[in-house]
DNA sequence: CTGAAAGCGCTTACAG
DNA sequence: CTGAAAGCGCTTACAG
């Protein structure tokens, strides 16, 4: 049924040596032999077996990829398949096929990558942070295989990271709430453990600062980025002696939960300015569609894919690379004046 | 850096023979050897290397994912992630890992499915449809490796399938409709080259000819599942001497489309009763929410992955499953007499 | 321009 | 209970 190169080299009559070059691209073969030899490989649709010549050659053409954080984590995360998307439409051109490592089987001393990219004999890594990141991830990223972290600061010598600009992100929102005359802004954050969001948190109490604002310690939430959270959060707000007027939601989950909540408490939605993030598809259909800010998911996919080839075949080695959010506004943060 | 059996046996003092067996969990080792490699190969994060493993034993522990249909398709589909997700859930424990063929190179053969399933040895395959199926996928099908397929009706020896029931998708919605009053129903459909379109498209007209409801050809439409073609049909039935009250179409966004499309072209929403399908995530969000039918996704992939274990292990081959669907009720099809 | 031979890291009868 | 040897399907110096 399946062949292997001895049969191939058989039937052509010519040694799996030199079947082996051919498929190899060695220059150094006759026209005719090669052309005798391609036909009959296309014939039979032969292709070389990968364990064999991955042992061989200590090369996959395989890139690991791997969903950093809590175990049995979910692939569905919209943030994360778009990325991987774009990723995987850029570095599938070169030939590469992407293995997702299972981590269902409960490992108590955590998941060792390292281990399963040396068993796989993986040519590099794509690394997605979600949630807290385990040590195993560490040790991948100081060995000898290139990695290539997302919104992950990978340090290692062959690593390299690429995350939008978490900064910019509280900017473009505090300035912009600032410009639109709101003046009294909370913040709900995600957990705590993630650096993503204290990084957006940080650069949020900078912006209040720069704008002249006072941040007020009542006002700062944490959730866990879901929609319940959002909820929640927002609940707690509405209960304060003072409300905040306007909300920044580090992710659409939580804003749109922010916006229940309101609802829900008898407040008219028209009274708050509501900002989200993330850009997911529900924000656009929301009622009222909501303003958020959207990472180029696309442009950070192929990006990677290209720092990662880069580093396999040994141009060099990129950077960190931060890239710029935008900001997308809907009506979820324009207070009408309705009926007044 | 990284060990080998051979070393790993040098270090403990016996053969690689024996190690090899302890790592295979051959029961005829004594209990001190053992005991004695087993800690040191716990100390090095000894792995054995998948390649030489793969090729001395001829399994893989990997199973191919392939989303069949069109060159360079999303990995970015909702039904295909979530099923996925689930998937991977049961496979994962099982110790497979899963291998994304990339497609991105153009082959104007056509992708070979099966030369890629070999060279990389999968142990079974998962084929979700999307769009028209090429032609390697049937070669695939029939060939000697277990295939479980998702909403695709395989039929060789080693292959099963599952997919919703997709004609009783059709039913609950006529007969919701029909019990809420609607006798004037349309249908946007998806591609006439989807399978599944089709048969949602024939259940359709056979329930409502069991509810004793006339079908019109020209509220019989065809989108593409996406939001403009939604859009486009939406408009086209407006424009009907007769405008149908109802909108039975068979995907969330052609669905959302036809809302846009309603509004924009000045007429009430309140005055339709809109139906998608899928239930994505922004159907919850959306204005009005919309009424839908939920694919159990979860148990979709679930039941995959133990059909594929199966086969893989050989405990039998099943059949063909089809999995019930739920309708979702929300107010968009609902008609409130708001104005009246 | 082509081929014989050793080697990649593992497994599996088989012998003892 | 343990080990020597052949083999899995390929690649790559090296010799000619």
């Amino acid at each position: 049924m399946k062949l292997t190169i001895t049969e191939i080299a058989k039937l052509a009559g010519v040694s799996k040596s030199t079947v082996s070059k051919i498929i190899n691209n060695y220059d150094d073969i006759g026209a005719e032999t090669r052309g005798k030899v391609l036909k009959i490989m296309e014939e039979y649709g032969y292709r070389p077996t990968y364990s064999a010549q991955s042992l061989a050659k200590k090369v996959s053409n395989v890139i690991g990829v791997i969903y950093a954080g809590k175990i049995n984590s979910d692939l569905n995360h919209p943030f994360f398949i778009e990325v991987l998307n774009a990723f995987k439409k850029v570095i599938g051109v070169e030939g590469f096929d992407l293995l997702f490592f299972s981590n269902e089987r409960f490992n108590p001393n955590g998941e060792d990558y390292l281990a399963r990219c040396r068993h796989y004999n993986v040519d590099g890594c794509l690394i997605i942070a979600g949630g807290e990141i385990e040590p195993s991830i560490k040790k991948l990223d100081e060995s000898d295989i290139p990695c290539i972290g997302v919104d992950l600061e990978l340090t290692g010598e062959h690593s390299a990271y690429i995350m939008t600009d978490n900064e910019q992100i509280s900017t473009l929102v505090v300035d912009y709430l600032y410009l639109e005359g709101h003046r009294e802004v909370a913040f709900i954050g995600g957990l705590p453990s993630s650096p993503i969001s204290e990084m957006r948190a940080d650069a949020f109490e900078r912006g209040m600062t720069a704008c002249g604002l006072t941040i007020r310690q009542e006002w700062m939430k944490h959730g866990d980025f879901f929609e319940q959270s959002g909820y929640e959060r927002m609940t707690e707000l509405l209960e304060e002696k003072d409300i905040p007027k306007a909300i920044f939601a580090v992710s659409d989950l939580m804003a749109l939960g922010a916006i229940k909540a309101i609802r829900d408490h008898g407040y008219n939605i028209n009274d708050f300015a509501i900002v989200g993030c993330d850009d997911i598809l529900a924000a656009r259909y929301s009622d009222p569609p909501l303003t958020t800010v959207k990472q180029d998911k696309e442009k950070i996919g192929h990006m990677a894919a290209m720092m990662l080839k880069d580093m396999i075949k040994d141009h060099g080695k990129p950077g960190a690379v931060k890239v710029a959010p935008e900001l997308v506004i809907r009506s979820s943060s324009r207070i009408k004046k309705i009926n007044s």
